[in-house]
Parts: structure tokens; C-alpha cells; sequence
DNA sequence: TAACTATACGGAGCGATGTTCCGGTTAGCA
DNA sequence: TGCTAACCGGAACATCGCTCCGTATAGTTA
């Protein structure tokens, strides 16, 4: 991932030096932004951060969901690729689901609006939500035949439903602290352990996948 | 529901008949728009329709939410009184549950955006899902805690958090619809019978309620 | 090194939307 | 009929997404 950008066919246009430069500064603003403020923190905003002009940010990423793709792009691997590997691992299918579904669900409650960015209906989102699927529903998918054809869930749920109503299960705590800002967490903010933290008023993202989840072992009606 | 406004405590300050009269047509106006625009409207859009100024509209509706409220205050109460009913009339706490469910699942599902809005931390929302809490909060708990009681589902999912979990599961759905307007639906807009729309690409936010109701019925992990 | 050009930069500016404010209008009453 | 408090309307201000274009510069070539 790491290197330059595109590096694939005949001689790569290699991008000026100060593009690179403010495209890193922006990714960079962008993920601190995003940690405050939320993934739809105001375009201005990010690019003060980072010291460009509005311009800048429209040539190196025309729509926020670009930019959030960007941001977000290597965690959002990791989660597809750990799918059939805790297939491979676990005791059964359902377990492995299970798992990842923990997965998913920790990484969207942790950023600050992401879920309810996919959730949204607003036309710029539009990418960042196919991004989302294309990555991740084949794996679900997997996942969820493996459990099916083993008898552990039913049938008629399937993976696209079932990833879209994980995001909004979660949509709707993650985004609830908004500007409340959650503390210090200084730095790392992954390996924080991100426990039962439940956020606002009490209500528990997790526990709800999990019950919905749990629901998907009823068979069929 | 007709009649006049408040008409509680002594000699009640009545408005003027103009101020009444705008009063009327902007909750006309604004139940017309939300229906082909959903419940985030532009309030110019809400104001001109009405015939009133941007004035007017902020006087008699302060927030966004009061409005919303104003127009679906009678379905909200509606729902909140089948609960009881149901309990009463149903062959076990469980299916009454189902069936509550089934109606708020209705009521969201079929208003643009509602669902979103009621999902959106968006400071103008908050009077909006404080009203929905309020008057559903109560019914949910009873049908949960008789449920509950006769052991037909886990004990460790409260009110609050099924009904924030259903409205997170309709707001895929319903918001999705946005501009895209759905043929004329002239006036009714209440006995339409609704019922398998499953909307854009395959959501089906009926399905993964039950889903999720079906998974109140596993036991405590 | 100096000139040149493709590339990139920056921010002013436009349109949309929420919200406030204030001068003009009018309903209800004496 | 005349008065006043209540009410109305929309201009005006603020925020935000997004575009456009004159200016600056990195990299190249003579």
C-alpha cells in the first residue's frame, strides 16, 4: 500500500513533488479532523489543517467520500481480509461470523460518524458506501453461507441486509457524541481496548448487533 | 385532536385568527412536503407552500422538530395506545411485542426520513426524539417486561435501546427514497397499505427487525 | 544557469440553507 | 372609528459545499 500511488501500467505520470506533499497533508488533517469532529467535519476545516486551499482539496479528492475512503482505506482491508481467516480458525461458521461481526462493529463504533456516513442518503456518500460493499459484502457473504449451509442461521438473510443493518445498528452510536468529544484518548486509538463504553445515554451498539445477530440462528418462519 | 391549542388552566390567551389560520396551513403545507421531500424539507420550501413568510414559520414552530412533531403527533399516540391493547388482546406478551413492533416498524418505514432524523444528533432533532421517547418509551417497556416475565425473551435489552435499535434499522430504509419522490400519492398517505416495499437495492428493514425481535428470544448468553 | 510550460495552488465567489431581526400590517377591542 | 398589541413577511447574516481562474512553481530543456 505504502510507496507511491498508481505504479501499474507503462511509465506511471508521476504526480509533482508539493501534489504529493499536500496529498499527504491532507490525509493527515483529514484523520485528525475526523477524530474530533467527525467524518463530516466541514471541507474548510480540513483543509486549514493542513494548510491548503479549497482547491487543493477538490483536485486530490473530489468528493468527501474519497477522502474518507482514503482515511479509512487499509482498516477497512483488514476487515475483509480477516474474514476467511477466522473462518479457517474458528469452531464453526456461526463463530467465525460472529467474530467478524465484532470486528466491523468495533471499527465503525469507533469513528466518529462513519456509520452514519454510510447510512446517509446524501449523494456524496454514494462512493464511500460502495467502497464499503464491494469490499466487504463478498466476505460476509462467505461467512454467511458457511453458517447457513451448516444449519446455523437462516436462509433468507443476506449479506447486504445484513451489513447495512450492522451500520445502522451502530449509526446510531457512534454518531450520537458528535462535538462531546470523548475525553483524551490521545494517541493511539487502536488498541484501546474499546470496551463496553456504551457512550451516550446508554445505549449499546454492540449489544444490539449481537441480539441481532443471535437472531439470525431463529430458523426460518 | 381538532378543536382549538391549549385550553387547560384559566381564560386561555387565544391567539389571533390569523395567527391560527398560518398556523394551520403551515402544518398542512409541511405534512404535503414531507411526504415527497421527507422530514429535512428546506423550510422556505415548507414556508412558501403555507403562503407565510420565514418569519412566521420560526414564530409558531421554533424548531424543525416542533413541527415534525406537530404533524405526527396523532400517529405517535396512536401507537403508543395499541400497546396496551395489544398486550391485552394477544395470545402471549411475545406476540404482542411482535405486533407493537410491526406498527412503530409501519409508521417509520412509510415517512421519509423520519427515521433518520429521529437518528441524527443533530442538536435540532433533540426535542423530536425526546417526544418519541417520551411517548413510546413506556408502552415498549411494558410489552418487554411481560415478555420478560413469561420468559419469552432475554432481560437484558431495556426499551430504550430496542426502540433506538428499530428506528436505526428503518432509517436505512426509509431515507433512502429522498429526492426520488414516489409518483404522486395525491392526499391519503395513510391507508396506502404499504406493505412489502422493500424500497432501493433489497434493504428490507421489516425483515432485519425481525430479525432482531426474533433474537430477544435467545436466551442470556 | 536561464527560460519555459505543464502542473498545481489558493481563495474569492456563487448557490443553497438555517436563522434572526425589524419595519410594516392587521385583528380585536374600546 | 381609532388604537395597540400581536402578527406578518422577507431582507439580511452566517455557514457550508463546490467551482473557477489568475498566479506560483516544479521539473525540463537549451
Amino acid at each position: 500500500m505504502s510507496d507511491s500511488g498508481e505504479r501499474s501500467t507503462t511509465a506511471a505520470p508521476r504526480k509533482r513533488a508539493d501534489a504529493r506533499r499536500n496529498e499527504q497533508s491532507l490525509l493527515d488533517a483529514a484523520a485528525e479532523v475526523f477524530v474530533t469532529a467527525g467524518v463530516q467535519a466541514p471541507v474548510r476545516v480540513i483543509a486549514a489543517r493542513a494548510g491548503v486551499g479549497m482547491g487543493t482539496i477538490y483536485r486530490h479528492f473530489p468528493t468527501r467520500a474519497d477522502l474518507v475512503i482514503a482515511v479509512f482505506r487499509h482498516q477497512v482491508d483488514a476487515c475483509a481480509q480477516a474474514g476467511p481467516a477466522l473462518l479457517a480458525d474458528s469452531a464453526s461458521p456461526s463463530v467465525a461470523l460472529t467474530r467478524w461481526v465484532d470486528l466491523f462493529v468495533d471499527f465503525l463504533v469507533t469513528k466518529h460518524g462513519l456509520a452514519a456516513a454510510l447510512q446517509s442518503d446524501d449523494a456524496q456518500f454514494q462512493t464511500l458506501h460502495a467502497y464499503f460493499l464491494d469490499r466487504l459484502v463478498p466476505v460476509c457473504e462467505r461467512l454467511l453461507e458457511a453458517a447457513a449451509a451448516a444449519g446455523e442461521t437462516r436462509s433468507d438473510v443476506d449479506a447486504y441486509g445484513l451489513l447495512r443493518a450492522i451500520g445502522s445498528l451502530c449509526a446510531g452510536a457512534a454518531g450520537a457524541a458528535g462535538t462531546t468529544e470523548s475525553a483524551g484518548t490521545t494517541g493511539g486509538a487502536d488498541t484501546t481496548e474499546v470496551a463496553g463504553v456504551a457512550a451516550d445515554s446508554g445505549y449499546d451498539a454492540r449489544r444490539m448487533v449481537h441480539v441481532l445477530v443471535a437472531g439470525l440462528a431463529v430458523p426460518d418462519p
